[in-house]
DNA sequence: CATATTTGTTAGTCTAATCTAACTTATTAT
DNA sequence: ATAATAAGTTAGATTAGACTAACAAATATG
C-alpha cells in the first residue's frame, strides 16, 4: 500500500545534501593526492572544526558512502567514490562552461562553480557539456570525470623538476588558487604556453624562463612547482 | 578591536538563507497578484505547515524585511519587496539564459532556475544579463524586474475577456505551469503567436480560434483566462 | 621508556527549518 | 446571536549541521 512512499523515502534519504556533496569532494579530491585522508585532512580542506567532521564522517557511513573505524583514516567505496567524482565533474564543466561560453576569466571561474555544482538537474549539466563539445579538462587543466565517474590519467612533471635548457608546455597546475591565477594572468602564462628553461640559479633554485614572444621571467620554485607541464 | 568581526557578523546574519529566499519571491509574487497576503495562502505557496511559515514570517520581521502582526496580513518592507525583486530578477534571467543561449524549451527552465537563482555571485547575472542583451521579459512573457528591483508594469488581457473577432498576439501567461506549456506546445502556440477569435461557443464558453497557418484550435474557457495576449 | 604533542572522540549546546497536536481567534452560515 | 468552520498561534519535538570543552588514544621526541 506504501510502497511508494516508502521508495521515495529511501530515495531523499540517499540524496546527498548541498553539505554532504562538498564533504564528498573534498574527500574525493583529498584521497587522490594522498594515500591516507584523516579527520584533520578533512576538517581544515572543509574549515570546520574536527568534531563537525568526525561527526559527518559517521553519517556518510551510515549513507554507505565510506568506510570507517575509530582512529583509522577514511576511505570512499565505490558508491561514495563515484558520487564525488560526479560533483567534481559538475563543478569542472561548470568552470569551462564560465570560461568558454560566458567568457569569465580562469581566476574567476571556481568561486562561481562551487555553488552551481550542487544544482540537481542532469540535463542541465549534460546540456553544458554538449555544447562545450564534451570536454575532458577544465580551465585549469584538471580532468573532468565521465559521466561514469572515471577520471582520464594524465600524466605531466612540475617544472621544478625540469633540467636546465628543456622547452616544455603548460598543460595544469597543482594548486589553481586565486593568487597564483592572478599572478600568471600578469606574467601573461596561460595553458599552452611554451617555456624554456634558461637557466636554474643554484642559490635558491629560481628558474629564469624565456616566452615565445623572447622576453624572459624569473620564477620562483615555489611557483615552479605548482606548474605541470609537459616536454616537447 | 572586534568591530570588523562585528560587522561581518552583521553582513551575514542579514543574508538571506535559501530557504528565506524562496519565502522572500513567495511573498513578494504572491503581493503582486493578490491584495493580502495570509499565513495560509504563504503556507499553500510554500508546501509547508501553517506554524512553520508562521514561525519563518516572524523572523523574518526581526531582519526587517517585512511588517507583521497577529491574525493581520504580510506586509513587505521597502527592503524585503526589492530582495524579493532580486530574486526574481535572478529567477528570470536564468530562464532567459536556459532558453536563448542554451536551447532549453520553455516548460523545461523554471526548474533549473528555482536552484539557479539561489546562487550569490552577482557578476554570473550581470554576464548572462549582457550576453542577453538586457532584456526585459522572461520566455513565458513575465517582465523581468532591473538592477535595483524595480519592474516595468505591462498591461495584457486574458484572452477570455477579447470578443469575437478580435485578432490578438500571445504576451504572456497567467500561470506557467508545466502542463500547460506543453499542452500549448502541441498546439504549436508560442509568444508571438497570431490568434483570431473566429467563435466563441455560448454553451461552454469555449473559443475557436484561427492560427496563422489558417488551422483552427479550440480552446476551453480555462486555458483562454491563461493566456495573456495584446489586441493587434 | 617516559613524557609531550598531536590527533581523534565524546558530550553537550546552538540555530535553522521543519513537523504534529492542541488551542485560540476570526469569519461564515444558519 | 449562536454554532460551525476556517485561519492563525503556541508548545513541543525532530533533524541537519555547526560549535566548544574536556577527555582519550596515538605518535613523536628527548
Ligand atoms: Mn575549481
Ligand atoms: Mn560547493
Ligand atoms: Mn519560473
Ligand atoms: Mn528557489
Amino acid at each position: 500500500m506504501f510502497h511508494h512512499i516508502y521508495y521515495i523515502y529511501i530515495l531523499i534519504y540517499n540524496m546527498p545534501t548541498q553539505a554532504k556533496e562538498n564533504y564528498l569532494k573534498a574527500i574525493y579530491l583529498l584521497s587522490r593526492e594522498s594515500i591516507d585522508v584523516s579527520i584533520t585532512e578533512l576538517s581544515k580542506k572543509m574549515c570546520v572544526s574536527k568534531p563537525t567532521s568526525n561527526n559527518m564522517v559517521k553519517k556518510m557511513e551510515e549513507r554507505g558512502w565510506l568506510l570507517y573505524e575509530k582512529y583509522k583514516p577514511i576511505k570512499l567505496t565505490t558508491k561514495g567514490e563515484k558520487l564525488g567524482a560526479l560533483i567534481v565533474r559538475k563543478h569542472r564543466l561548470t568552470e569551462m562552461f564560465l570560461s568558454k561560453v560566458m567568457g569569465f576569466g580562469w581566476e574567476e571561474v571556481h568561486d562561481i562553480a562551487e555553488q552551481v555544482e550542487h544544482i540537481s538537474s542532469i540535463v542541465f549539466f549534460d546540456r553544458m557539456d554538449k555544447i562545450l563539445g564534451f570536454p575532458t579538462l577544465d580551465p585549469h587543466g584538471s580532468p573532468i570525470p565521465n559521466r561514469e565517474g572515471e577520471v582520464l590519467k594524465v600524466n605531466y612533471l612540475k617544472l621544478g623538476s625540469i633540467k636546465e635548457g628543456q622547452k616544455v608546455k603548460l598543460r595544469g597546475l597543482e594548486n589553481s588558487s586565486k593568487d597564483l591565477l592572478l599572478y600568471l594572468n600578469k606574467k601573461r602564462i596561460k595553458l599552452g604556453t611554451v617555456l624554456l628553461i634558461r637557466h636554474i640559479e643554484t642559490f635558491d633554485n629560481s628558474f629564469e624562463v624565456l616566452l615565445e614572444d623572447n622576453s624572459t621571467i624569473v620564477l620562483t620554485f615555489d611557483v615552479c612547482q605548482s606548474l605541470l607541464v609537459e616536454e616537447i
